[in-house]
This record gives structure tokens, C-alpha cells and sequence, in this order.
DNA sequence: CAATAACTGAGAATCAATTATCATGTCTCC
DNA sequence: GGAGACATGATAATTGATTCTCAGTTATTG
């Protein structure tokens, strides 16, 4: 079970953001470490082998990832910083929903809109 | 206002489907026409222009358009076919995911699961 | 029918994301 | 310290989606 030292660093920094991580985002924030690319994808696909981490796709932005440990939770897309943050609750009337004969294992939500920041920032 | 023909046959095609369309799918869809991958692109931008259509992201799978002028509503995502349905109706509750100083500005649902046909089909 | 403009299909070109390769570097165990 | 296995960064290669190019078609107007 060893752990590389750079795949340790770069699931930490995943482990601390406050929402899923693309691959580039999680690179760009180790600039500085001098860590590959190709290393955050590796640390990143032997997260999901392993089960450590989760492969989600927010809303276009391709994919990002995330701990696996964290509670049900949906995703808040800033559409000016582009960065999606945690959001924690859910929502109800899903079942009602669901057309005859269809079986749901699972649902997405994502707010869209301004962040704090981003709308401080205007 | 002019709309060559192949152009309109790509959007009727569009309005018929039972939910969101990717260039491709929309394609295949026209097998059979001689329609080319080039003039199905070229009609959804244009539709997108004229404000007839709507490109969105339902998960992954890339960008998938729409008719504008359905009501609001959400998609259903079957993950053996990867169709993506539309669902009318909409849920409660989302406000209060929303954090403080965060301004929203729209939200997407999306349902996982099987849908009928994958469902009787296993 | 002729002149012109718009439309079309096929395939080449582009672009970003991801994966593979390779020549070091580093660790572990003895 | 040395052998072997794994890890790493840089970069090349691949992939899939989308856009561009171009030569041939089709529609419009007079």
C-alpha cells in the first residue's frame, strides 16, 4: 500500500478544495510543486482504481473529481469563474418525476449562476 | 427567411426526438438522407443563432440540443443507451441549497437510471 | 437560359483532453 | 552500496468533437 510522495500531494489537494477538480484545475493549482500533468492524471485514475476518489461531470468543463467519502451532496457551478463549490442538502418531488417503467439509480443537481466572489468582484 | 432544405429536415428531425440531441445522435438519426455530419452542425448553429434552438449539457456525452420553446423542464439519462429524455414537471427545495452571496441564475436536474425500453430489454 | 448566391457532402485541419512512452530519479530491501 | 521495482516529468501520440475548405449542386432572379 505505499503511496507515491507527489500522488499523496496531489490527492491532498484534491481532498482540500471546496468541490470537484478537473485534472487541469488540480494541476494548476500544484504549480509551484513542479508536478506533472501526467502525474495528476495517474494519482487521479489510481484515486477512482482504488476507490478513494469519484469521476463526476458537473456540467460541460469535461470531468472532475472528488473524495468519495464525501456526504450526498450536488454542485454549484459559478458560470463566471467557471469553478464548481460543494453544495450540501438536496431536494425533493425527484420520484414524481420519473416516467412509467423507468428506474432511477441516481440524480444530479446543479445551481448555476454567481458565486460570492464573482459577484463582489462585478 | 429562406431555410434550405436539408437545414429544415436537421431541425424537424431535432423537434421530433423525445429529449436533447447530440450532433451525432442527431445524425444517425438521418442515416438514410445522405444528410452530411458538416450540415447537421451547420443547421444547429444556425438554429442557435436564429434563437430557434438551445445547446445544453445533460452529463458527459458532451453538448446535446433542444427546441426553445419547450416548457421548463428536465432530462432523464439512461445509462445503458445514454439517451437523454425529457421530463416535465420540476422539483422543491432548491433555494435553500443556495449559499449565502451566491446569486443563481438557473439550475439543471438530471435523473440517472434505465429507462423503460433498456429496463424490458435486460 | 445565364449569372449569381446560397447550400451541400466529404474529407482535411484543428483543438483540447487524455494516454502512452521514455529516460531519469528515488525507494526498499538486502 | 547495489539491484530491481516503482515513480516522475516532459513530451509525443492518440482520440473524439468540432470547424474549415473546396468543388460540385441547387435555387433565385431577370
Amino acid at each position: 500500500m505505499r503511496r507515491a510522495k507527489q500522488q499523496m500531494t496531489v490527492l491532498r489537494a484534491l481532498g482540500e478544495a471546496d468541490g470537484p477538480l478537473s485534472a487541469r484545475e488540480l494541476w494548476n493549482r500544484l504549480s509551484g510543486t513542479g508536478i506533472g500533468l501526467a502525474t495528476v492524471y495517474r494519482a487521479l485514475h489510481r484515486g477512482v482504481e482504488e476507490g478513494a476518489l469519484e469521476s463526476i461531470e458537473v456540467l460541460g468543463g469535461g470531468v472532475r473529481y472528488e473524495p468519495k467519502d464525501r456526504e450526498h451532496h450536488h454542485h454549484f457551478l459559478c458560470s463566471t469563474c467557471d469553478h464548481a463549490f460543494d453544495l450540501f442538502g438536496c431536494v425533493e418531488g425527484l420520484e414524481s418525476l420519473i416516467p412509467d417503467g423507468f428506474q432511477m439509480t441516481g440524480h444530479e443537481v446543479v445551481l448555476v449562476g454567481t458565486c460570492d466572489a464573482c459577484a463582489n468582484a462585478a
